[in-house]
DNA sequence: ATAGGGTTAG
């Protein structure tokens, strides 16, 4: 009964609200339990700690559904004396994090918090604090952080790791310092953060100096090191990782810990390295992705097809985010027959198996066989719909290979069918497919479109309408283009380049002369581009030309 | 109550 009043009460906010994404999943999850979950059998407590560690019990054992089912009861029958204290909401909130529906959900238990002054503790605050935190709601954690009266080095970690969360390495940082200035004795968790923070900031020297404190602890952690692992590959300091690595004697070292090792190995081009960790263990499927990524990468088809022989041999080839790194590297290193076949042996394809391989197809200048895989993949249906992302791939294979009508499919299919907004990337490839068409009235008409629809141009819109300009001999309006890209960037090199460009395809060589002027007194160059060959005798040493 | 590893464009 409780589970269907619920129910229909979500259903009645969720009319209301814009967060329609997670609350619907939610009533899925809480239709099923009332049938599936164990709770059927299950005599409620009759006092507010039994109760407290039977929802622990659930929380701990990974069945949320059956922890927040239980709290709905509560709710039901709160005329008895079980009332909810702040031992249950801290783990409510634990629960709604791990079935990620903590965002409107979240608000609501903070909200019955807040009623029953459940709310004041530290331990429940920092419980609200890592709420907010994991639904990505940064200014509620720090207002959360900032009511505590006293703050534990828990509560700091817990903050510090919410910065982390969100890519704020630089305010991650401005933690710990305030924590040295509050004489917060630092923890295992915070040297975690630190390291974590040092990697993503390229910190040697500071990362080093953690290092101390890790030593200084003096414990085998395997989670210190592997944390340890990643910072140093992050910095290009593999030996110092395969020293922190080889070093841990003592301790158990799990799956994470060799990953981290053998991906660090692979972004430095340490193949041998990589493969001798792996020896070591059975490989796992995340090893096997993330050195593939690394194959892509560097363009290393030689590493990438051993890989894909050890995926055979244990038996990896059914796992779809292993088979989408396998086809990306043979895409990346131009096989794409190969690429093709690992596609068309993935059992269960996902939109990135699918965006990858109209990828594949169109940076090989393939565009109407690009096409063709985005067609079928909305004719297999409703199973897998195409996102942003591919989007973007099948305009950059349309504007590859001059696919006009195509590209204006597309972009029509972009909003009408699919109801996505275009990015400004997207508009930059539409207009390029436009420009290279000669539709010069088009183009303008599209980047009006895109300004009545509230989306700003970047660079690369500017960029994308300046060539089709200098194709299209559209002097005025090229020199405004030029004048926009120059203002938001000014000092890079190759759009100085494409403007030059522009003014030499309308015959203003005095123009042409003034900026080369100006890139050499900004001691500016053009990038060289590169080209990669395998050397027969040399396949593992990929060599770069420079045109 | 807090910590470590994997996939898609340009």
């Amino acid at each position: 009964m409780f589970v269907r009043s619920l129910t229909a009460k979500l259903k009645q906010k969720t009319s209301k609200t814009s967060n329609l994404n997670y609350v619907p999943f939610l009533i899925d999850i809480l239709n099923h339990s009332f049938t599936n979950s164990s709770l059927s059998h299950v005599h409620f407590p009759s006092d507010i700690s039994q109760t407290n560690s039977l929802i622990a019990s659930y929380v701990r054992r990974g069945d949320p559904v059956s922890a927040l089912t239980l709290f709905h009861s509560l709710r039901r029958r709160a005329h008895s004396d079980v009332v909810a204290d702040a031992y249950t909401f801290t783990s409510i909130l634990r629960a709604s994090s791990l079935l990620r529906v903590s965002g409107q959900f979240g608000t609501q238990v903070h909200a019955q918090m807040l009623k029953t002054g459940a709310d004041s503790g530290t331990v429940a605050k920092t419980a609200l604090l890592d709420m907010y935190s994991k639904c990505g709601s940064l200014d509620e954690a720090t207002k959360v952080f900032d009511e505590m009266r006293h703050r534990d080095v828990v509560a700091w970690n817990a903050l510090l790791s919410c910065f982390l969360r969100c890519d704020r390495p630089v305010e991650a940082f401005g933690v710990l310092r305030e924590m040295g200035r509050e004489n917060v004795e630092l923890s295992e968790f915070t040297l975690c953060s630190a390291l974590k923070s040092c990697a993503s900031l390229k910190a040697l020297e500071l990362g080093r100096q953690v290092h101390g404190l890790v030593v200084c602890m003096g414990r085998d952690l395997v989670v210190l090191s592997t944390a340890l692992v990643d910072f140093y590959t992050s910095v290009g300091c593999v030996d110092d990782a395969l020293k922190v690595f080889y070093s841990l004697k003592g301790c158990w070292k799990d799956d994470m810990m060799y990953n981290s090792m053998v991906s660090g190995c692979v972004r430095s081009r340490r193949y041998d390295e990589a493969f001798r960790v792996m020896g070591f263990v059975r490989p796992n499927a995340i090893a096997l992705t993330s050195a593939l990524v690394g194959c892509s990468e560097n363009l290393d088809l030689w590493a990438g097809k051993q890989i894909h022989c050890v995926a055979v041999r244990w038996g990896f080839t059914f796992d779809t985010q292993l088979c989408n790194a396998l086809l990306d590297m043979y895409a990346k290193c131009g096989r794409i027959s190969q690429a093709l076949s690992v596609f068309d042996g993935i059992c269960e394809k996902d939109v990135i198996s699918w965006t990858c391989m109209i990828d594949a197809y169109g940076r090989n200048g393939q565009g109407r066989e690009a096409v063709e895989v985005f067609r079928e993949m909305r004719e297999v249906g409703s199973k897998v719909l195409p996102n942003s992302v591919t989007f973007l791939s099948v305009l950059s294979a349309c504007g590859h290979s001059g696919l006009v009508e195509e590209g204006k499919n597309c972009f029509k299919l972009l909003r009408e069918k699919y109801g996505l907004q275009p990015d400004p990337e997207h508009y930059a490839c539409y207009i390029d497919i436009l420009g290279r068409a000669g539709n010069i009235e088009e183009v303008w008409s599209a980047y009006h479109n895109m300004v009545v629809q509230g989306t700003r141009p970047t660079a690369g819109v500017w960029v994308a309408l300046l060539n089709a300009c200098s194709l299209n001999q559209d002097v005025e309006r090229g020199e405004l283009a030029a004048k926009h890209l120059l203002q938001l960037e000014p000092n890079k090199a190759s759009n100085i380049v494409l403007v030059s460009n522009f003014y030499a395809a309308i015959d203003r060589w005095d123009c042409v002369e003034e900026l080369r002027s100006i890139m050499r007194t900004k001691g500016l160059a053009k990038e060289a581009g590169n080209s990669w060959i395998n050397v027969p005798g040399f396949n593992r040493h990929a060599i770069s030309l420079s045109a």
